[in-house]
DNA sequence: TCATCTGATTGACATATCTCAATATTTTCA
DNA sequence: TGAAAATATTGAGATATGTCAATCAGATGA
């Protein structure tokens, strides 16, 4: 199992950061030392909203999706995580609940970060305090921009939005494959998976993508963005 | 003009909370001794969004509203600020911009903290950090609440829902006088002003409330939180 | 290989919500 | 005080989106 490690490639790139970059070698080893590594099968519950944050999740390998859900069956996909990447914070010093319910898309592997573990490093490392709050701000702002999206885009624009993500932030590819259905589009981009089955339909006879069932591709990426604008 | 002071009611109580309470006393001084307090009349624009993010805002006296915008004229009022709370964060150590636009709702005076006196107490106090890490958490947590309710719940809903906001959390008193007209109501439950105007009557003739233009009360508050939850 | 199950697709229809225009009321300010 | 401007209200009609049920297609497993 891969340790905890500061990467190069980290300080600049929004939500991608890696916090670790920033503790001491001791305090990065004191993590490596203390956690532990757990493997989730695909569509098993890593997390689940309401229940007790104990600890703070960092991926290793797979992929997890991040949602919302109310006191019914509505929910809100958020995000999807990749390695490297923290989940489970927002109860943190708040309410010690999880705020969301992650699930893994495929085999995944996390490893278990105990909260006052990492509370001792914001305790001692200021500039590790700092980089959290950035993180916990971009993290802000990107929720801002969601709430404006999903309550002022029409659908097209939506679905167009979440298309863009996929392609962007997490396959960094406009042809790519994913493992997630209509139903988690539609979770996205809060709409139906119907809704969402006809749009792509759209999209792809005006050849603005090109998709079946699991795999996508991006035609046309200007006009995809134009509509994500203004849809 | 008042100086920025510790309080003692302020650990408990989330979004509400002073972080003043745990800077250090010469922290304190320091930041009274830097502050210019600003007096901005009814409707004034305080921080604009896009701007850049000097300093954060802490406001004195009066009352202001918070608004995220998109290019064309679609906003969302996310909250309204009072005495004693800051405002002007997300874009701290991310782009150095504003990602609200704020607006006074009447006469409201302003200390403006630079955003680099801020950065020194972080690095200096970790008792500090940790209360900006939690009161960003709380934020989190709310935003994450809002795209719930503001794309799940239907117009009864969420008008319900910022009717309790307001008598909760804002003028705390079910019954209250407000500044804000159909358009901010609209603005804040994600619909239009013809459609609260429409809702607000439904309302006053079911006797969930009582209200004429500018105030409100309410009637029946247990029904008006189940039409919130359940809206 | 077939039966079964799950998810994708399609279509018809219902409805929540917005748009726009007309009117009424309130506020502003000269 | 009265005219003008801004805001609130109402109604009719348009439309975006959801709902529900039927069908289809691919995956799974005995």
């Amino acid at each position: 199992m891969a340790n905890f490690s500061k990467t190069a490639d980290c300080k600049n790139c929004g939500l991608k950061m890696n916090l670790f970059c920033y503790m001491t070698d001791e305090q990065l080893s004191r993590l490596n030392k203390e956690r532990k590594e757990v493997t989730f099968q695909a569509n098993e519950t890593m997390i689940k909203q309401g229940g007790p944050l104990t600890h703070i999740l960092c991926l290793t390998s797979g992929m997890a999706k991040v949602y919302i859900e109310d006191d019914t069956d509505k929910r809100i996909l958020i995000g999807l995580v990749k390695p490297k990447q923290l989940i489970g914070g927002p109860g943190f010093l708040v309410d010690e609940r999880n705020h969301t319910t992650v699930t893994a898309l495929e085999e995944t592997k996390a490893c278990f970060i105990d909260v006052n573990d990492f509370k001792a490093v914001i305790k001692t490392n200021a500039e590790f305090s700092m980089e959290l709050v950035k993180y916990l701000n971009i993290r802000i702002i990107k929720y801002l921009d969601r709430i404006l999206s999903l309550t002022h885009k029409h659908m097209h624009g939506k679905l167009a939005e979440s298309l863009l993500y996929l392609a962007d932030d997490v396959y960094t590819s406009d042809k790519f494959e994913t493992l997630l259905n209509r139903q988690d589009l539609a979770d996205m981009s809060a709409m139906t998976k119907e809704s969402v089955i006809r749009i792509l339909k759209e999209f792809n006879e005006e050849g603005i993508i090109k998709s079946d069932i699991s795999h996508f591709e991006i035609l046309n990426k200007k006009l995809l963005r134009k509509i994500s604008q203004t849809g």
